[in-house]
DNA sequence: AGCTAATATATGACAAGTCATGTATTCTGC
DNA sequence: GCAGAATACATGACTTGTCATATATTAGCT
């Protein structure tokens, strides 16, 4: 059916249709809505952003780091944290101190404000995770995991790599 | 083994094989590398950011839409598009038309220089989906698609049914 | 020691996304 | 036919993320 015979509810449904299977419109919106339920639960745990809780959870968890350290755990930029790090401090969250050893670090640690912050925000992201595992099986779990690792590999190629087949068509 | 026993080198390395697991972390950097190989692909074909690619390649598939059509396809805040569209129109890549039947709306259409820029761009991003169709089988991709929808709806329900289970403890 | 390279952080400029709120227009029920 | 609800859009304020570039420190080589 040509399509200047189709009503404009029928384009609409039929470019929904075809954008809900492609994996590359549907990651922003994937992540908007995880950010979004994120943000929604650390309302509900004591008013925390995203950043702040994925740095509480990496001290609480590996201790003293660097900001290059929190960055490559997170997989962010070190930009983010080297913003994000000094309001955290002036919130009383975390100290800053430069590395005795190198001093081009810093080293992040948890304050004791910090550690209350983590204590009263995890078991309610704890129930975000559990809930996961209500709705998915380990064994999908798992599989998902493994897309991502592939989806990583992918979007890092070089462009050469993904061009180069008959890209002079 | 206890974790002032650990290395700080052992204690990251922990850290990152747990969060490699972990769904909700690696949603982020998923989305951002996948933006970020869209943006080199479009800044090989003409320059077009990706919000502007989306909308060309809606209004080529789907004919003149208003900013709640649009929205509504790519699964965004329409406040997205209120904003860059005026600047999309500035370029000569769109016209924005009051439509006559109903006021409210606005009424986008594709210009002439909007339809070059899409047919410009449109066989390097199709190149995209090819090579992540070498990456991924047809089963895969479907099965993907499906987690996604199954992630949009866990991410999309009420915080209440997932805190009501032993939420207490 | 001293020069160069590499590393760690800071920061400016930007893109993409959210939510909340305000305004104009249309729709609906009486 | 009008009051109030709903809809479409505009806009301000914010978060999360990128990249490029500048600066300070350390590391390595001679």
């Amino acid at each position: 059916m040509p399509k200047s015979t189709q009503t404009k509810a029928e384009r609409i449904r039929a470019r929904r249709t075809r954008e809900a299977v492609n994996i590359f419109s549907r990651m922003p919106s994937a992540y908007a809505a995880s950010r979004s339920q994120a943000t929604k639960f650390l309302q509900r745990a004591g008013g925390l952003s995203v950043v702040e809780w994925r740095v509480l959870w990496d001290l609480s968890e590996a201790g003293p780091l660097s900001i290059r350290d929190l960055a490559s755990i997170q997989r962010v930029d070190h930009s983010q944290l080297s913003r994000a790090l000094p309001a955290m401090w002036r919130k009383g969250l975390v100290n800053m101190e430069r590395d005795e050893v190198d001093g081009r670090q810093m080293s992040i640690t948890l304050t004791e404000v910090g550690r209350q912050a983590y204590e009263k925000a995890a078991p309610i992201m704890k129930q975000r995770r559990d809930a996961l595992r209500r709705a998915f099986t380990p064994e999908e779990l798992k599989q998902l995991a493994g897309y991502f690792d592939r989806l990583d590999a992918f979007f890092c190629q070089p462009l050469s790599e993904l061009l180069n087949e008959d890209s002079q068509a």
